[in-house]
RNA sequence: UCCCCGGUAGCUCAGUUGGCAGAGCAAGCGGCUGUUAACCGCUGGGUCGUAGGUUCAAGUCCUACCCGGGGAGCCA
């Protein structure tokens, strides 16, 4: 960000950049106050900020523009052209600033003392400043046009500026991630993102969970979970060893080992046991090799963890939250989900709404293997209970035998974590999984085995040891009450939601197997 | 990690039985009074993923490797 390499400008864009997220929470605010003229604006502190070129403050964006109820006035757009359209007497600049999925037309006329100079070489990806009139179109494809009184060029595109007024292709794109965010597709999914996220945080927080920081750098592999990253500062060259050539990780930093976090689950449950209902939501870590458009080795999890809580409980929550954050999409992004609707997969609002009007179907492992067995499918995977339900079986069941969400429960003990609740049969566990058509397993929760004596005997099947969990079990000692809490993939909402195919395209700044550029 | 498919211009792709490397878009130049992925004309642009091999001749056939996609496993 700081490399020094040009001189007054570049200085320039940084005081801009340094004064950027004042001046946006300061726009964010402007909403809820009465319309001004937007040429002139009030600082926080009451005085008149300058209009000028080069102020930091933020005018009206687009989204703001589009939708002002009528035509006239002034107005001012700062942002990149999406595409340039120039004939002798006229310049048509659709200019987007991000701030919703529609550009604003700018209508550059010959009478602008720069339009020979400049305006008619403007291309897409420029950096523009446009100030001037808003007036009703009489083009077909938007309401309004702003009608320049003066065109400034911020930035230029150089000649091999990679995107163009054309559909790319998205591994193309996931190749030059630091431009993809201007294209309608990565745009719109990086809005929808946003609103799911803000309605991650509004549904805990309307039911009085706190959310609790989990530590990302953790001493302990939290359930046997997967591979995970480790976290060292010892020379990988030569790092201390002992006496039987092992690493001496007593050395290492935290005087351990150290990975980062697959999991805030252990730690959640902590909260829990304190402030009855938590939740957790931030970055989780899994070095697995997998490659998969539904896999990512750095992506964003949500884990509530109730006390006094069952599994009956934890599915109800389960459900509420994922239709909550459905309809806070839809309400906040109606443009970008009706391109996604147009172009990415035809009928996903239907289905969404579908999803948030229904409840979720309802079914235990042995329904489900029951079903499986009676529906004369022929199976790769032999269906036998006792064994994990393939892809293909989850499938079917979410995509063709119930055509919605679907909650299966009470899965066998022996395929499950030692931390799940042990039914009176013996033989199954206090799990769920939550099936979403195409995506699959969206949630993965359960009751917690909350008796100490249980919780033993079941770190003794899997083989672990019970000192690596000591404060685990302690929480099993002092006041253990029943408690439940589920694990869910925010990318894979994201994309149940866009209808995109890779979860890839999801994030902002993918990392998987063999890729961590940007 | 396993199975299948692919890699040709900046992008998206075509390339016949092994016989001169192609198109559309983009870029550059010119034209066009209101465009909507604007339109019309002209011009430039190639390590055919990489390394070997077969052949008079390889984008095309063979081998290995690299990268990407789809599916599977692992999971969220």
């Amino acid at each position: 960000m700081g490399r020094a390499r040009g001189g007054r400008s570049r200085d320039r864009r940084r005081t801009l950049l340094a004064r950027g997220p004042h001046a946006l929470w300061r726009g964010e605010g402007q909403r809820h106050r009465p319309r001004r003229h937007p040429l002139r604006h009030r600082g926080h502190d009451g005085g008149e900020v300058d209009g000028g070129a080069h102020s930091a403050v933020v005018t009206e964006s687009v989204r703001e523009i589009l939708a002002r109820p009528a035509a006239g006035g002034g107005a001012r757009v700062r942002g990149w052209v999406k595409t340039a359209r120039h004939s002798k007497g006229v310049s048509f600049l659709e200019v987007s600033d991000g701030s919703c999925f529609d550009g604003l037309q700018v209508v550059a006329a010959p009478e602008l003392p720069n339009f020979e100079s400049e305006v008619r070489r403007i291309g897409t990806g420029w950096a523009v400043d446009v100030e001037g009139e808003l007036a009703d179109s009489p083009g077909k494809g938007q309401r309004f046009e702003l009608q320049a009184r003066s065109v400034a060029i911020v930035g230029e595109t150089g000649a091999d500026y990679p995107l163009q007024k054309k559909r790319h292709s998205f591994e193309f794109l996931r190749d030059i991630a630091h431009l993809r965010p201007r294209t309608n597709t990565i745009g719109a999914v990086l809005r929808v993102r946003n609103a799911a996220s803000h309605a991650v945080h509004s549904f805990f927080q309307e039911r009085g969970f706190v959310q609790l920081h989990a530590p990302v750098i953790t001493a302990s592999d939290c359930e046997g979970a997967g591979e995970m990253f480790r976290v060292t500062t010892l020379d990988p060259a030569s790092p201390p060893r002992g006496e039987g050539g092992e690493v001496d990780y007593a050395q290492d930093f935290f005087g351990r080992e150290a990975f980062l976090t697959v999991s805030g689950q252990l730690e959640a449950e902590i909260g829990a046991a304190a402030l009855s209902n938590v939740y957790t939501f931030g970055p989780t870590f899994r070095a697995e090799n997998s490659n998969t458009s539904r896999h990512l080795s750095e992506f964003w999890m949500v884990e509530p963890e109730m006390a006094f809580c069952d599994l009956e409980g934890n599915a109800e929550l389960a459900e509420a939250f994922l239709k909550h954050v459905i309809r806070a999409v839809l309400e906040r992004c109606p443009d970008d989900m009706a391109f996604f609707n147009e172009r990415i997969e035809k009928g996903v609002l239907d289905t969404l709404a579908h999803v948030v009007d229904s409840p979720f179907e309802r079914l235990s492992y042995s329904e489900a293997v029951e079903i499986l067995e009676a529906s004369g499918r022929d199976f790769d995977f032999p269906v036998k209970w006792g064994a994990d339900l393939q892809s293909e079986h989850e499938r079917f069941l979410a995509e063709e035998h119930v055509k919605r969400p679907i909650v299966v429960t009470d899965y066998p003990k022996n395929i499950k974590p030692f931390y799940m609740y042990v039914n009176d049969d013996g033989r199954s566990v206090r799990a769920m999984d939550v099936l979403v058509p195409k995506v699959g397993e969206i949630i993965g929760g359960s009751q917690r085995e909350h008796r100490l004596e249980v919780l033993e005997a079941r770190m003794q099947e899997q083989g672990l040891s019970q000192d690596d969990y000591w404060w685990y079990l302690d929480l099993r000692r002092h006041g253990s009450v029943p408690h439940a809490g589920f694990g869910l993939g925010f990318e894979r909402v994201v994309q149940f939601v866009t209808g995109m195919a890779n979860i890839r395209d999801v994030i902002p700044f993918p990392r998987v197997p063999g890729s961590a550029e940007f």
